[in-house]
DNA sequence: GCGTATATTGTGAACGCTCACGGCAATTTC
DNA sequence: GAAATTGCCGTGAGCGTTCACAATATACGC
């Protein structure tokens, strides 16, 4: 296997007996081509197997017609659903993508992120990380000339954002145990690191004190659903009395309902458990779980549009959109057993 | 926010006083630049916050330093944990990954991601997608010229490859229920267009011709704990009987579980379950899942090696590395019931 | 002090493409 | 029938970088 040289425009310039010229106006549909030049065009790409090449056109341009994403634990259902929803949004209005996974958020691995994307020359920035710790004003310098668009993180003024409004969806599931009666209920957040856990904490409060309530006991843990498990062991083995258990999100709440059940305890009867993302095994948790449904899909799509808003006219007024979450009802909810 | 052009090289030399050449030699830590003169670039850079653009890089060296993965079904959790450790590897050697997802497992799918990605110049291909039915001929005539690697996919003369065990795998979860003296298996598969799902699927029945057993069940879902939880179900209000249960991913596990439980079924006294993938729930399912684990990590290391030497050297043998996946046992699996 | 080796620096061309412009027919206009 | 318009096509330059080579400066040997 040689390596062969791809086609370029002019191979395919002389194949067809026009200029190069001709050959880009084809390629970039430009209309004054004749049908006769346009055809022989066309079939000497088809010939050569021909592909226009993406850096050099980048290079005369000026734009690469890429699109970079920082992004965080790619891993979780959440970031990686996001990922995939903007890249398929991103293929339908000719963009690529280019993904930077960050390990920690720390200020200089995003910045080191950033880097690597401004070497691609990407046309915008999508961050998909939560920034809790890094200094807005140490962003702005260091992209100040780049669109961006935030996702996931505090809302900035003058910043673009597209967001899930995780406070909402905290008040939900909150609202959600009260309306049912419950009234000593545990917390089970997620890092309050991460922008959308501290929010779900704070929507939780937020309701539980509308409702003249506090909670009985508040847990941070790491997403995981190990973490899950030991967080609600150790809640149990102290003795805790609650009959209420908000999880920040699905897979926490499987430790959770893990550590219940080890412990001979009934859902949703002696306790109630609600959770958050609407992970695909769900529902088909023991029991059923409730939960919080988030709309990735058309998240990505939102966050897309802003930013290609942002490269189009760079003068235009950024905005804000929220996404309001859904909660789902399933069996691990229902009232409490009378005391 | 007026779009400032980036920094070049020319940018650099006149601020540094040298030539654009002395810039070049300095980025590329050539080794006769002056000590002086490297200081005065390496400040110039530094002030002008440049970053060389990977475009005309590419342009002028014939090298674009991007690799193409071409994914199918990212949503899931194997072929996500599979990205993000790509991702990974790839930027711990200086190449940026390009990922193509496509929709659909058919020909012009395919064509159309290499497509994409011959756009970009990519100096090699990993394809992490299951190939059955897709003619490798045809796969050969569109990129014959590409560097590639195959995962997850039919092994073929001359290609290198690297992938997972799935036939043991299989063969590995099945020997577990013989061991465990079940003589009554019915097997849940996966979409048996996916390759890796076949290979399970084989290594089951290899297990069990082995033991001179045939499965009393056989069925076919998508990947999905719904499908699970269908499968099962039908299973179960057809009355057939058995004592072992072998799925093809965790989450159709999970669905399989939920149906069981519904039916009354103690686990595993009633019925033992073998999952695959151990997806990080695994382990806190009701009951804990017996399932086989594999090295998602290891395998995009691999894989990546695999790519940099078909690239570095192109005349060098294509070989095939297999990973052996592992079977973790939990508590969803135990001795069948005396009759 | 002169030729020669060595270290450092600079110049021209090329990579594959687009943009701005200019040229030439064929057609239209008066 | 000359001038203006239109449709189609080609030329030159430039995007930001590297490569091959040439040029200069410095050091060394005798």
């Amino acid at each position: 296997m040689l390596k062969i040289r791809p086609a370029t425009i002019n191979d395919v310039a002389a194949r067809a007996g026009v200029s190069y010229q001709t050959v880009s106006r084809v390629i970039n549909h430009h209309p004054s081509v004749s049908k006769d030049a346009l055809e022989r065009v066309k079939q000497a790409i088809e010939a050569l197997n021909y592909q226009p090449s993406n850096a050099a056109r980048h290079l005369a341009t000026q734009r690469s017609k890429v699109i970079g994403v920082i992004s965080y634990g790619t891993i979780h259902y959440g970031p990686a659903q996001m990922l995939a929803s903007l890249e398929k949004a991103a293929q339908g209005s000719g963009y690529a993508l280019s993904n930077v996974n960050v390990s920690d958020l720390t200020f200089e691995e995003i910045a080191g992120a950033i880097q690597t994307l401004r070497r691609q020359r990407v046309d915008g920035l999508i961050l998909f990380a939560p920034l809790i710790g890094i200094a807005h004003t140490d962003l702005e310098s260091i992209c100040a000339d780049l669109p961006l668009v935030i996702t996931d993180a505090e809302p900035q003024p003058g910043r673009a954002v597209a967001s899930i409004d995780q406070f909402t969806g905290g008040r939900l599931s909150a609202q959600h145990l009260i309306q049912l009666g419950h009234r000593q209920i545990a917390l089970l957040s997620g890092p309050l690191s991460w922008y959308d856990a501290l929010l779900r904490h704070q929507g939780w409060l937020s309701a539980l004190q509308q409702a003249g309530l506090t909670p009985v006991a508040t847990m941070e843990s790491d997403w995981t659903p190990a973490s899950g498990y030991r967080a609600t062991a150790k809640l149990l083995e102290i003795g805790t009395p609650f009959t209420g258990l908000l999880v920040a999100n699905d897979q926490m709440a499987l430790g959770a309902l893990r550590a219940l059940h080890e412990c001979g305890l009934q859902l949703p009867h002696d306790v109630s458990v609600v959770g958050f993302d609407d992970i695909p095994e769900a529902a088909f948790l023991e029991p059923p779980l409730t939960t919080v449904r988030q709309d990735f899909s058309l998240l990505a799509q939102r966050s897309l549009d802003q930013l290609k808003a942002c490269i189009d006219q760079p003068s235009a007024a950024r905005h804000l959109t929220m996404l309001v979450p859904e909660l789902i009802v399933r069996s691990s909810t229902a009232a409490p057993r009378k005391p």
